[in-house]
DNA sequence: CCCTTATTGATACAAAGTATTGACAACGGC
DNA sequence: GCCGTTGTCAATACTTTGTATCAATAAGGG
């Protein structure tokens, strides 16, 4: 099981854990992924990965998002970045200036929740939720 | 203003508000708008709209969205969907399974909100929530 | 009614991904 | 340690959801 940020390792595991093979790709894919540490878009880690195919790259990305070890986060323009997920159950503080991505958990989310699926017609099957901010220090550097 | 469902003159109104001419395309896509009440993707708008070229389709989209009067809505597999927009602030219920879209506000989520801005660095500036379930009538058709 | 200028449709392009396919390489069996 | 099966690969074409460009047209103010 994965926990705090996953390691190359972790991320092998992850794709073994779905029954897949252990290729070089995927573990050029990995090495790059730890790596990088912010929120990437699947084109950038393509170009970063030269002798990966841009398929292999989206698809490995997709694997690693269903196994739980990446998250798709959407920016504020409606275009995706991938990002390490560090823990289990979290939602998205995204800065809208520079795009960086945090994970964040709040109580509050739970709470919202089960208050709102007593009001709601049929099963609750999931939920999207990001927060749009101005980080830190975009706020500082103005603008 | 435009509240409860907008009318065919509401859409068109949502144009004028906006310092935009009122042309035939887009009366046309305010008539088939106000007749489609479910939600529908920008492409099966186009290909209803038989005069209208596709880019005039997705402009003016955009422009009602920008305006307030279609919501842009993410299904769980990440696709797009417009709906009208009833009422101003609200979020979606969405169903996973025949992707109808219900408008929907609850206390809770401007409580949720209110409690998490406590506790987050810099400026909230927005946030996106899809609640996504399983709607009354999928789940008495089984499956 | 005419002139200006927004708007249009066509088309090309872009971003983000999926499908296809022949070649290749992992890994289990022996 | 070699071999064959089969998952995986890279390349490429295609799809979806838009946006940019541009010459032609039509809205609507004067």
């Amino acid at each position: 099981m994965v926990s705090a940020t996953p390691t190359q390792d972790d991320l092998i595991a992850a794709f073994e854990d779905r029954g897949c093979r252990i290729t070089q790709p995927r573990r050029d894919l990995a090495a790059a992924l730890t790596r990088r540490r912010d929120a990437f878009s699947a084109e950038d880690l393509a170009a970063e990965l030269d002798g990966v195919g841009r398929a292999t790259v989206y698809r490995s990305l997709r694997l690693l998002v269903d196994a739980g070890a990446l998250c798709k986060t959407t920016m504020p323009d409606g275009s995706p970045r991938y990002s390490l997920d560090n823990a289990r159950h979290h939602h998205h503080l995204v800065c809208a200036d520079c795009g960086r991505i945090d994970e964040f958990r709040h109580p509050s989310v739970e709470r919202m929740l089960r208050s709102m699926s007593a009001d709601i017609e049929g099963e609750l099957v999931g939920h999207r939720l990001e927060i749009y901010r101005r980080c830190g220090s975009c706020a500082k550097s103005g603008g």
